[in-house]
DNA sequence: TCTTGACTTGGAGTCAACTCCAGAGACTAT
DNA sequence: ATAGTCTCTGGAGTTGACTCCAAGTCAAGA
């Protein structure tokens, strides 16, 4: 598959996909004999991670040396653990984050609905919810 | 309410606040006779709104028109409505970018607890979940 | 009043993650 | 075999969001 190929079935450039190796976001890809990037299903596979994990926030160096421990051998095990259970966390605190502010979205989305009918903002114009879902 | 005091308050520094005051993200603060700023009950709760939204990742850009739209008058109602709920939309997407992530990291994980335990991976050392929750 | 420390501004610097570019080599259809 | 299109590399440029700095102003205690 070549590089054109790649990008386009995951929607990132050519560029881009060139970056994630040289910053070792993925691991080297296959070439052809004249030295261009044929991505086999492995390759392919990484990408798709890589892909997946930087969409999620996860940055470029955590990924990258989750793939350099990959390759490092099966002694790596424990520290790959930790490594993903440590962005297993921050994804967890990112989420809470973003539903707080959902809350609040929410709740002001509501506000104006009524603000756009009525012509005015119901109570004080800045007020938060205090929200204690979940 | 000192600079000082409000960087603590909401754990960003000092001039973090100026530069969200300089960008629009908050209205302008209000000033003692000398020109130091003296944030009052209303600059707080600007900021409060603008470190909640940025946490989440909007951008300075997309709080800095809400803050604008909002000082222009009630005729911006629909504007900041619009807005907001372009916002929570871009928010619902990367929480379920996140879930997607964090059911890939969970499967890898299991994988990695009975690794170590048993010091080799189970099946391919690649594979996706397909996870299908929700 | 003097000193010490917090606060001010405008502007430059940093960092992560791309993004773009030039010049050269590879492949494809005629 | 030549035009036209991809792809290559190394390196420079961009963007967003801070972060730091210098030189000066302000304020509270001895």
């Amino acid at each position: 598959m070549t590089i054109k190929e790649v990008s386009e079935k995951y929607g990132i450039t050519q560029d881009t996909l060139r970056f994630y190796e040289r910053s070792g976001l993925i691991p080297p890809v296959k070439r052809t004999a004249g030295g261009i990037r044929d991505y086999g299903p492995e390759d392919l596979s990484w990408v798709e991670l890589a892909v997946c994990m930087r969409s999620a926030g996860l940055t470029v160096e955590a990924i990258s040396e989750y793939v350099r421990l990959s390759r490092l051998g099966d002694e790596t095990f424990p520290a790959r653990l930790q490594l993903l259970t440590k962005q297993r966390e921050a994804l967890l605190e990112q989420k809470k984050r973003i539903e707080a502010t959902l809350d609040r979205l929410n709740y002001k989305i509501a506000r104006y609905e009524v603000a756009v009918e009525t012509g005015k903002l119901t109570w004080e114009p800045e007020e938060p919810p205090q929200s204690q879902n979940k």
